[in-house]
DNA sequence: CACATACTGCGACAGTTGTAGCAGTGAGCC
DNA sequence: GGCTCACTGCTACAACTGTCGCAGTATGTG
């Protein structure tokens, strides 16, 4: 599933807005949360969540007069299609290329630092202790 | 400078291609190392080289009855714009969370570990005694 | 009930992207 | 000198993106 900017904005504040309330979400809260940063029209975040209906992004519930949404696809997923779809267009489909450029340019938090570090530590432990969901 | 998925196609060829020559290259030698790939004709390399001098990540330069192309931005620039492109849309804009998904998404190889940890030391450690060229 | 609101369905329109085609011109070959 | 071929300049066109507008229809309120 390939979003494109503006996808991106109204399914981040999807995502965002289903994780307080039923894992579901009104235009008008979507457009809310977006308004300030984007200042766009309410019709424009309709017509992109029919878009990602048509993609089967979100699927829409009728409610009384009203249209609820609800994600179809998870962030993460989405992500890992982007940061794919990244790698193949400019570092030759490698994650070691990514990496390298990462750590040439400019130098990383004090936050991506530790967080960086316990994903080292974590990959490079023995993965055994790892609980994990029966999928995936 | 951002470019879309053909222009990358096209861009990737010129800097290899300018990589072996002298820094330039033809839209034929452009077209050669992409139709295989692409299978696009010669004509629709054409027209992304020209969509890419409008947008000044080229340069043209009329060689006897030839075009000879030559970058005007370069791989490591485009790359910066293309990951700081993703962090916005995907990744809240910072690395970490970039980082995070990394390690959560397929296990990385045994050199990309490797080349987290440096990036890890190398963030970690006080950059004071790293030498470094006059123009990075 | 009559209104002011808020929501919905649907259409639109310019700009970007993907992907060529055509017609004219310079150049090498017989 | 005429042919052939490659190259160039220019045009095209459908699909996708970004961004609404309009005209109905349900809803809450005095």
């Amino acid at each position: 599933m390939r979003l494109n900017d503006s996808e991106w904005t109204v399914m981040n504040a999807l995502w965002a807005a289903c994780d307080l309330s039923e894992g579901e979400a009104t235009a008008r809260e979507v457009h809310d949360r977006i308004v300030d940063e984007t200042e766009w029209a309410y019709n424009t975040v309709r017509s992109l969540l029919a878009r990602l209906q048509e993609k089967r992004a979100v699927a829409e519930r009728k409610d009384g007069n009203q249209c609820v949404y609800r994600p179809l696809i998870s962030r993460e997923d989405a992500q890992q299609s982007a940061v794919r779809s990244l790698l193949e267009r400019a570092f030759d489909g490698t994650v070691g290329s990514l990496l390298l450029h990462l750590s040439r340019s400019e130098p990383l938090s004090k936050r991506d630092r530790d967080r960086l570090q316990s994903l080292v530590d974590e990959a490079s432990a023995p993965k055994k202790p790892r609980a994990k969901g029966p999928r995936r």
